[in-house]
DNA sequence: TTCCGGTCCGAACGAACGTTCGGACGGACC
DNA sequence: GGTCCGTCCGAACGTTCGTTCGGACCGGAA
């Protein structure tokens, strides 16, 4: 059954590709015929419906996140600094690699419902608290843990708006580049604090 | 015609927080119809195409936050790092305050297409420029101006995945915090620095 | 040779979509 | 009173959608 786990993955892929460029709602399932040279109906075959279909991405994806973060973080020593900088690193540079899976985990999480919403929340959750761990390490945070958080998931999520793989700044150096920006923001003394701005 | 104008108005809020709660492709006219009081074909009075009433959100909405901003900077006096700090405090409100509208421009900014997505690019860039503008007005940063401007909008879009305005968490604080957070990262000086850590 | 289960597809189904059309209604002006 | 114009709608149009159905094809077991 090896050669059905490969046409499903180049499927998966397939999707992933054009749910990335046009958006999910956007592609139907004839443009995902016509992309991977299955028939309409063959595709069905694979998955039962468009939803599995999005659903299987997205858990694959975020399972490979999870894991990797935790090898990241095994491999990363004990200071809390640096551990939390290999999470954010191997965030980025995962993302880098996986733009297409990345960006319809990031944009299209709000499309699934029942069963499968509530294992992907779970993934996410399972995620999150890996990074809240990370920050609970961290002394004299000069602001709130949750707040850092969505701050950094933000930074790094918002990737795929606008970043290239390809492009002059690499995947490495981008990774170098949010770690610093956030840990120096998060893990400063309070007295180098910016000026504090009242809105008018 | 002051009447078509409050109706249009209507339209324009019902469709946004529709558009917000269950996306924009997922909305159908028929949709709106039931939401706003209007019959199907008579929402065709106010808008030409179900594309234009989404450039028409988007559009009022980046105007908004473009005036916003330059208002805020004209009262922040001339130190970078206070006006720095007053932009993200007026882009974090206003988010707040107008939930619905940003988070249809930040989730929905590919739907567009033609003449209607250049207009909302050149607003994009008008807006990105006012940023660039501030950034390069403070000294010594230790990552590069364009990282630092999308990680920025990363932060302060990804708002709405996660920020009630409502919660415990006010809009002004929220703010605050943000511009704390990306402030010491950006202009912390570079002995300050995180731990360098390579992903192995 | 026969049969069978896995693989795949052309064709069709009912539903929902964005948009249009012809006309109804009502106040303003002659 | 008659006419016009802005406002609005019920009903329909043609298209596209996700999904299903019945059967074709094929390698291997009996």
């Amino acid at each position: 059954m090896l050669a059905y786990d490969k046409r499903l993955q180049h499927l998966l892929t397939v999707a992933a590709r054009t749910y990335a460029e046009r958006g999910y709602q956007a592609t139907s399932m004839r443009d995902l015929s016509k992309a991977s040279g299955f028939s309409l109906a063959g595709i069905y075959h694979y998955v039962s419906s468009k939803l599995e279909l999005l659903y299987l991405i997205q858990d694959r994806c975020f399972t490979q996140v999870i894991t990797g973060a935790r090898e990241a973080l095994a491999q990363a020593g004990e200071e809390p600094e640096a551990r939390l900088a290999a999470f954010i690193q191997h965030h980025v540079t995962f993302f880098a690699a996986h733009m297409d899976e990345m960006k319809v985990l990031s944009h299209e999480s709000d499309e699934l419902e029942g069963t499968m919403r509530a294992q992907l929340r779970r993934r996410k959750r399972e995620y999150a608290n890996l990074l809240h761990e990370l920050l609970d390490q961290v002394p004299e945070a000069q602001i709130s843990r949750q707040t850092a958080a969505w701050a950094l998931f933000g930074m790094i999520n918002w990737i795929y708006t606008w970043y290239h793989p390809t492009g002059p700044l690499p995947p490495e150096k981008l990774g170098e580049e949010m770690s610093r920006l956030f840990l120096t923001g998060y893990t400063a003394p309070v007295s180098h604090v910016a000026p504090r701005i009242t809105a008018p």
